[in-house]
DNA sequence: GCCAACGTTGGC
DNA sequence: GCCAACGTTGGC
C-alpha cells in the first residue's frame, strides 16, 4: 500500500453538504457526475482508498473547506453516464468502454470550524500554494500536499 | 492541427 | 447577475 494522499474535493451545498454526507447511510456517497479528464485520470491512477478528504463547499457563502472525509472505494464506471433521464449522461460512452469513473467517499470528521476561502487565502505559510486559492482553478477533484492537510485541519480545530 | 465560438465553473 | 478563466467542440 502506497503512502496515504490527500484531496480537495468541491461539492455545492445546495447540492450535497457535507453535512448532507454526514447524514448520509453510512456517511458514504457515490461522487459521480466527474466529466473532466484531467479528474478522471485521479481517480482512474492516483486515488487509493483511505486517502484524506478536504470536503469544500463551492458556489456557497462563504466558500470553503467543510469537513474531512476519505475515499472509500476504488475507482468503477460512473452509472449516471449510461442514464439518459440523468443530467450527466453521456452517449458517447460506451458500457463496454466506460468514459467516466466515479468513487465512493465517506465523512469521517466534522472540523470544530469551516474554514473559509478567505482564511485559505490569507493563511500563507503552507497554504501559499494551495490549488483552490489560485484564480481560475476549476478542476472539482485536485491534490493537497501533506503540509496542506495538515494546515487546513488546524485551522478547522482538528489535531 | 489551428483557433474561434461556446458552455461551464465559481468567486465576487 | 456579472464575468474571468478555461476546457471542449467543430469548422476549416
Amino acid at each position: 500500500m502506497a503512502k496515504r494522499q490527500y484531496w480537495l474535493m468541491k461539492s455545492e451545498p445546495d447540492v450535497f453538504s457535507f453535512d448532507d454526507l454526514w447524514k448520509a447511510k453510512k456517511r458514504t456517497t457515490l461522487w459521480d457526475g466527474v466529466r473532466n479528464y484531467q479528474v478522471r485520470n485521479f481517480m482512474r491512477d492516483v486515488m487509493q482508498v483511505g486517502d484524506g478528504v478536504l470536503y469544500y463547499h463551492s458556489n456557497a457563502k462563504p466558500a470553503g473547506i467543510a469537513g474531512v472525509a476519505e475515499i472509500a472505494s476504488a475507482s468503477y464506471p460512473d452509472p449516471t453516464q449510461f442514464d439518459p433521464a440523468d443530467a450527466h449522461y453521456d452517449p458517447r460512452s460506451e458500457p463496454d468502454e466506460p468514459r467516466w469513473l466515479a468513487v465512493d467517499v465517506r465523512a469521517v470528521e466534522k472540523l470544530a470550524r469551516f474554514v473559509t476561502l478567505d482564511e485559505l487565502k490569507e493563511h500563507g505559510g503552507p497554504l501559499a500554494d494551495m490549488g483552490v486559492i489560485r484564480r481560475g482553478n476549476r478542476l472539482s477533484v485536485q491534490p493537497v500536499t501533506a503540509a496542506e492537510w495538515r494546515a487546513v485541519r488546524r485551522l478547522g480545530g482538528l489535531k
